[in-house]
Parts: structure tokens; sequence; C-alpha cells
DNA sequence: TAAAAATACTCCATAGGTATTTTAT
DNA sequence: ATAAAATACCTATGGAGTATTTTTA
């Protein structure tokens, strides 16, 4: 017995004409007459009457009919709940955000994303990477909202959009006189950086070798924000790699690179298991409202990776 | 999706382990392991996390295993109705019984039978062969008991015993002085027969025509039971041909036929939709109890046919 | 005789098997 | 190291097609 029998028998007893029944199973006249006698025969019942036309279902055939309509419902039943839960936006979930984003890309979208879906809530956590591939693996986290790839097998990543990387020189430096920056001009020696664990701490050192450069440094100011090495540029004191919605683009202090320009991907993560479909296409168009246009994909860029 | 798919998701949530669930339903473990992965390939969900062992149910996957079961126990319904519709002896059912048979045969099994199980109930009609076979296709009568073969592709029929033809025959007749009466010995002419529409009229005329005989009668009496046709014959008019339970074989009139002996093949018929396959072997069963052993199939025979 | 259903045959998709590799404890 | 699961590859069943015949009204 099988799904399609049933839904055949079902058919053939809508229509009690088989070349109607088979139209509306897409499937041809002697394709449904066949395995409508292939499941009586298998259960050694006839389900219908053909000795006169049109036919119509044996006392036993209602009875098999009953119970095959019951059982298709239940089975439909699998597929629109799985529907239904990949199409439904409400819930509340728990959100990891790397602190090289949370503090600049939180604000520019989530309370209009809450205002828009009042059943969604969000529980906002600033973690690192590892840590929310983590708490995404053991369910502490539903969502997360990171730089990418990962190349892990249980989570998914749904690309957002590439943010740039741009430079913030204090005066004194050569690159502060120039216009664009060409990444190959750049030298890495006493770059300021943030401490270790931020993945964007790890993005510019793999830029930085990727550029077969070895950076030396004369001050090893390891900060745990940006903004405290925004003040140190601002002070004066050499300059830092910074992705773009960290700063204010029109300072003079910051200067873009030469394409291609080197970029973060951010993506959305969630472990495999994670259906809500139309939550996370509703987020990541919610997120790319919120973002300069240029933020885009675009091909003329290096894509950086940070581990 | 199909059955079977379902059933390998519910075993391994039940097992939490592919090789158990395998062998609960009879497949190797990499089919299991493909049709589950089919599965949620095509409903694009993981219903099993196997990030760890053993592995455990998704919360979709949970969602579709309740509904899975569900599904599988309507499915599982179907077949038990049927099992247990073909199983039930019990009900009212419209018996239609050839009036050769009726009076000697119904005596024999029926109050027994009644009392044996006391669920069931019977509307006893005689009628003739092509009434009971019309009544059976329109649903006017459940079973009949009457002489097969009847070809009809509508009808089955069940054989239940042969009946031997015997020779009923006066006292001046040749007939009378032997033990046993060869059946090519036989003249038809002045055979008493029973009124046309008795299948037993048909039958012997078969039986005469087979033998390439042609019957000239001088008497044509025809009467609607053997009995009148045995009051003829104790009254020593003629002889006639008469089915072995119509008679009491210890009389002097009646005389078997040498091997091979001519029997008539009695079966129960039924409309192809009935489904109460433990009512029809009880019946038979009981009906066989019944009747002299030397009824049971024996290859010596002649089956007339009656059509 | 026209419409409906059954039959004959052919094809190919896939469920299921065996052998092996990969993964998890 | 060992058990469990996934993967690769092969085979054969049977679901579905087209063409045709048979049946019903």
């Amino acid at each position: 017995m099988n799904i399609q029998q049933l839904e055949y028998i079902v058919a053939l007893d809508e229509h009690r004409n088989h070349v109607k029944a088979a139209q509306q199973c897409h499937v041809t006249q002697p394709t449904l007459s066949m395995m409508v006698k292939k499941l009586e025969d298998e259960l050694d019942v006839k389900i219908f009457d053909r000795s006169s036309l049109p036919l119509k279902p044996t006392p036993a055939g209602e009875l098999i009919l009953t119970k095959a309509r019951a059982a298709l419902k239940e089975i439909r039943g699998i597929k629109d709940a799985i529907k239904s839960e990949k199409d439904t936006i409400e819930g509340e979930f728990r959100l990891g955000v790397i602190p090289t984003l949370a503090p600049y890309l939180l604000p520019r979208f989530l309370h209009e994303f809450l205002q828009k879906h009042p059943g969604t809530s969000f529980t906002v956590t600033e973690l690192q990477t590892q840590d929310i591939v983590a708490q995404l693996k053991s369910n502490k986290l539903d969502l997360g909202i990171l730089v990418s790839p990962l190349e892990d097998k249980e989570i998914r990543e749904i690309p957002i959009f590439y943010e740039p990387i741009l430079l913030y020189t204090s005066e004194h430096m050569k690159y502060f006189k120039q216009d664009r920056i060409s990444l190959k001009s750049l030298t890495y020696d006493n770059l300021l950086l943030l401490e270790e664990g931020h993945c964007f701490r790890g993005q510019v050192e793999n830029l930085c070798s990727s550029m077969g450069k070895k950076s030396v440094h004369q001050l090893n100011y390891q900060s745990g924000s940006f903004e405290t090495l925004k003040g140190m540029v601002d002070n004066n004191y050499g300059y830092t790699l910074i992705p773009e919605l960290a700063v204010n683009v029109k300072s003079k202090h910051v200067k873009h690179f030469t394409s291609p320009e080197p970029v973060r991907e951010v993506s959305l993560a969630v472990h495999n298991n994670f259906i809500k479909e139309k939550l996370l296409e509703k987020l990541r168009e919610a997120i790319l409202k919120s973002i300069p246009n240029h933020f885009k994909k675009n091909e003329k860029v290096v894509r950086i990776r940070w581990n």
C-alpha cells in the first residue's frame, strides 16, 4: 500500500470516473486503474463495484475510503505543520551578536523590526563567534549575527551583507594625506588591534598574512572595543583597520581602500535544526534595508576570512 | 514521502539507533539511513539531530513524529478493519438455495450452525440458480447455495462437495435388476424430469447429450419436485435421475452408477464484493460435516454441467 | 457506436542491497 | 579502538507511460 494509491481511490470515489480521477491525480487513466487494482489485490478486497457505470464503492470500499481519507489528512497535516512552522515569525528568540557588530548594527534595524512584528521578542547577548557557535549547537541561542564563513557542518549561515574594512588613521600617518589607500601599500606595523578573541582581530591578521606581510608592533596596545582604538587614533596615535559601520565615514580620519576593497561577510547563523525560514528571511530583509547600499554583494572585493 | 519512510522515522525515534531501527523494519542500516535522509530532504527539515550519539529528534522532528505516528495508525486501521471484517461471522445474511438442494441440505447443518454461532441469522429463500445469481448481483441476497460452475465474473463460487447422481427406478424397469448401472448403458427415453427452470433438469439433459443420446419421451411428465417424481416411480412408473441427498440410498429403487460416477458440484456463491471470509469458511465446514464422506472430491467422477 | 475501463508492453526512477569509508565515543 | 552512521555503487522491482482492446450504456 502506498500514499498514492490512497489518493487514487479517494479521487476515484469523488469522480466515479477513472479518467477524471486520473486527471486530478496528474496521471493517466491506465496508471490509476492499475494502481487501484493493485491495492485491491494487496488488500484482497474489491473497493469499487465496476459491474455497472458509473462505478461505486462496495460496502467494504466505503469503510476503506473513510479510513483512507483520514490517513491522507494526517499525512497532509505533516507537510502543513512544517510549512506553518517555517512560515511563522512569532516567537521568543535568543540572539547572539559579535561585539564588533552589535553596537553599530542592532540600533539600525531591531527597533523597527520589533514594531513591524509584534509577535516576536528577542533576548540579545554580545558574544564572540566561537561562543555563538557553541550556544547555537547547545540550543542556548536561536540566532547569531556574525562574520562568516564558519565551515561548521552543524551551523547554517545566511549571508546578509559585505561590510567594507576602512583605514582609520591619525593625522601624522602617511596614509592621512592619501585619498584612497591601496591594500598592497599597507604596512601592518604598529597597527592598533582589538584584543585576542575578537574575530575582527583574526580577520585583520589574516588579511595581513594574506598580503605576505609580517606585522611588528612597537606599541602592542590591545583594546576591547573600537571606541577605545578610535580614541587613540583621534589623539594622534597610529592607525587601525575598522569596519565601516563602526565609524563615521565622513570623518577626515577615515580612508577607503582602492578596489579590490577588503570586506567582511556578515551572516545570520542558525543551527541546522532551525526551520523558521520566514523569520530568517524577514530578519535578513530588515537588516539589508538598514545598511548602506554598497554593502550588498560586489564583485570587486576581497572577502577576508576570520579564521 | 511514503509510508515506509514514516515507519522508518518512527522506528528510529523508538530505538535512537539506526541498526536496531533497521532490524525492526526488516531492512539494512544503509537503507534506513538513506530513506530517513531522503524524507528530510523532501520536507526540507532535519528530523533528527545526529551531532551526538545517541541521536535525538529536533523540535520540528518531534512534531513530525507525532503526526507520522497518527498517520501510520490510520493506515494500519485500514488493514485491521478489513481483517476484522473478513474475520467476523456475526451478521444477518440472506441466503438463496436452489429447490433441489434446500429441503435435503438445509436441515442437515443449519440448525446446528445457528446454535454454534449465535451472532448470525439467516433469511432463506428457495430460488432457481439464475435468480440467485441475479439477486446476489443486485445485493438482494448475500449468499447462495447452488450447482456450479456458473462462469459469471461477478460471482465467486466456493465448491463444497460433489453430490452423486443416482438412478431411481421402478421395479418393472430393466435397471431394477442390476446392481450398478453403467452411465453408458443408460437410455434416456421415458426419463421423468423436473420442469423447465430447475437446473437439475438442465444437468440431466446435459449429461444425456454428452453421452451422444437423444431422449424421446412417451410420457412427458414434468414435476416441480423430486417428491412427485419419486411417487411416480414408487408406483411403477418409469425411472428418474436424482441427486443422492434427495433419496434414501437404502431404498431398493435406488441404483448407483459405476465409476466414473456422475456428480454435481455444489458451491457456495457470493458476489465478488463479499469479504466475510471467515463466515464462508465456517459455513463450508458446517456443510461438509453434515454430508456423507464420499461427497468429498473424488477423481473418479463425471462432473456434470448444468448449463 | 461512442465513451469508459481494462490490458499489454515498455521504460526508468528509486527502494533496497553489499561493501566500504567516515564519524563519534 | 570500536561501534555507529554515512557514503558509494549496483540491482531489480514496480510505478507510470503509450498504444490497444474490451466493455458498458
